[in-house]
RNA sequence: UCCUCGGUAGCUCAGUGGCAGAGCAGUUGGCUGUUAACCAAUUGGUCGUAGGUUCGAAUCCUACCCGGGGAGCCA
């Protein structure tokens, strides 16, 4: 059994490949099958006077999805996918699949959401994931070459760590348990045990947030350092992500090629320093003039192309009537791109004075919404580092700034093209007397947190360390719309099936 | 919880007060090189649900259900 990734290694062999039926044309004496086995696609043609005929009818019984074991000569062509195609010497069905649901043409997200099993196996899909694994394993290798040792956080915890967020609840024999929401507090732990770790794993949240950018259920990776202060924590994020980015790049170039992907701003990614600025910074920036003459602009923009596209759809609309078969076609599929874009500038239309007024109006002091940061992002081209936000909108573990006491040694980074947040992190208070002030500050029982403060109490150190969310970075470097297709069963607010 | 857009054939959608439609999928037939193949024929409907207005409702009104996008919250 042969591999279709491996066939450049098989040319003018006999070679027998097993696996499904992505799509097949016809004709008389002649079946092209596109082949589907998990590492490519491969066309197959399956000729009447090459097979014989009972193979032959055989192979036209195949409908999509079908399993099937075709053997045949590896033969270069460039009209194929993949560049080679297998021409068959035999043909033996496993199973014939009957009204795949799936077709060759356009989903919706609802419907293709509620066969998310079956989706899996589409192209782009396939590529995502594929993407989604070498991420996951750039990641594993970058850690462990720095001497970083992986450790795992619970999943039930017994306290809602931050009392922030709204936990998933869940009984643990006599008591209530609440499923992680972060597993920091143990990294920490962990750290002083081991000076470097970082937690793979799980996270979930209850918050009901119904956008492209959330998940109830998502993976996180977070490292945590002993003798690491902020500045050295934000080094590690950049040279992490630049590691992830590189990787995808070098070894995923076809998979990003299928998505579409931009690949310029993966590059400069990878290549250019991450742009840092302080909170105030981007404060600054955010109510600047240039800010907003970019919204006025996009403001602009946005209405002159809403006329050219609803003239061009007043046009081919007349154009209907009289059009051939393919031309009528082609203007359906138009029609249908055109409605969607009018749909998105609508929204846009409807956002942009909203956003002009948060951004002009923004006050010190406040955390960033999802329109700020885009803003922020729009104005560079790499991922922004923002650092040292105000203490209050932060977690009370995060240490302040020596320099400003209003300001807590935190992090983010924000992913280009309005991806958002990928990574959140700061440089954690050390002292025990801060820490418990904070505690008691912010409401949060003592009690929980004695395992905590014991850190603080038996050598406590300098130390670091920052979340990376998955989904969001496998999003923005896929170039995908929405974290539901960067991991296989996404888990969110009204889908918990399949 | 709030704002906003939507729900019409298996799928994607058009139809905005007067006979329920198209493309694809399915089925049947045709065609040796197709690339979302093509050509011809054909099957397929609780117009989200309930109520109301009207001579007449997919279309207008009310309530509810479900989904998309966003706010808050966050990775």
């Amino acid at each position: 059994m042969t591999y279709i990734n491996q066939l450049s290694s098989h040319e003018d062999e006999s070679v027998t490949l097993k696996g499904w039926v992505y799509n097949s044309r016809s004709s008389k004496a002649i079946h092209f099958i596109e082949l589907r086995d998990g590492t490519g696609l491969c066309q197959c043609i399956v000729a009447l006077d090459e097979v014989g005929e009972e193979a032959f009818e055989a192979a036209g019984t195949l409908k999509q999805e079908s399993s099937v074991e075709i053997t045949g000569k590896v033969v270069k062509d460039d009209r194929s996918v993949g560049g080679y195609e297998l021409h068959a010497s035999g043909v033996k069905v496993i199973q014939v699949a009957e009204n795949y649901p799936i077709t060759p043409k356009d989903h919706g997200v609802e419907f293709l959401m509620e066969n998310r099993h079956l989706w899996l196996r589409s192209r782009r899909q396939w590529a995502a994931m594929q993407v989604r694994n070498t991420i996951q394993f750039a990641i594993h290798r970058f850690f462990q070459q720095e001497g970083f040792i992986q450790m795992d956080a619970p999943i039930f915890t017994g306290n809602a760590a931050e009392g922030t967020t709204t936990l998933f609840e869940t009984e643990y024999f006599d008591e209530k348990a609440y499923l992680t929401q972060s597993g920091q507090l143990y990294g920490e732990a962990m750290a002083m045990a081991h000076g470097k770790i970082y937690t793979f794993g799980p996270t979930f949240r209850a918050e009901k947030s119904k956008t492209r950018r959330h998940l109830t259920e998502f993976w996180m990776i977070e490292p945590e350092m002993a003798f690491y202060d902020l500045d050295m924590n934000m080094d590690l994020a950049e040279k992490m992500l630049q590691f992830v980015v590189k990787t995808v790049l070098d070894e995923k170039r076809a998979e990003l090629e299928i998505l579409e992907r931009d690949i310029s701003v993966l590059e400069k990614a990878a290549a250019e320093p991450f742009k840092r600025i302080s909170y105030t910074e981007a404060v600054e920036q955010l109510k600047s003039d240039k800010t907003a003459n970019m919204l006025e602009q996009m403001e602009t923009d946005r209405k002159e192309e809403l006329e050219s596209i609803q003239t061009e759809l007043e046009e081919i609309k007349k154009e209907h009537g009289s059009a051939k078969k393919w031309r009528k076609a082609q203007i359906d599929q138009r029609i249908k791109e055109i409605h969607a874009r009018i749909d998105q500038i609508e929204e846009d239309l409807r956002n942009i004075p909203v956003w002009k007024k948060s951004a002009a109006g923004f006050e010190w002091g406040a955390d960033f919404g999802g329109s700020d940061e885009t803003i922020l992002t729009m104005q560079y081209d790499t991922p922004v580092m923002v650092h040292r936000y105000p203490a209050e909108v932060k977690a009370f573990y995060m240490k302040r700034d020596p320099e400003d006491e209003s300001l807590a040694l935190a992090l983010d980074v924000l992913a280009p093209e309005g991806y958002g947040e990928i990574v959140g992190g700061s440089q954690r208070e050390d002292s025990l007397e801060i820490l418990q002030e904070r505690i008691a500050e912010h409401d949060l029982p003592e009690d929980l947190f004695n395992w905590y403060l014991d850190l603080r109490k038996f050598g406590s150190v300098p130390h670091s360390g920052f979340g990376l969310g998955l989904e969001r970075t496998v999003a923005w470097i896929c170039g995908l719309t929405h974290v539901r297709e960067t991991i296989p069963f996404p888990r969110m607010l009204g889908r918990l099936r399949p």
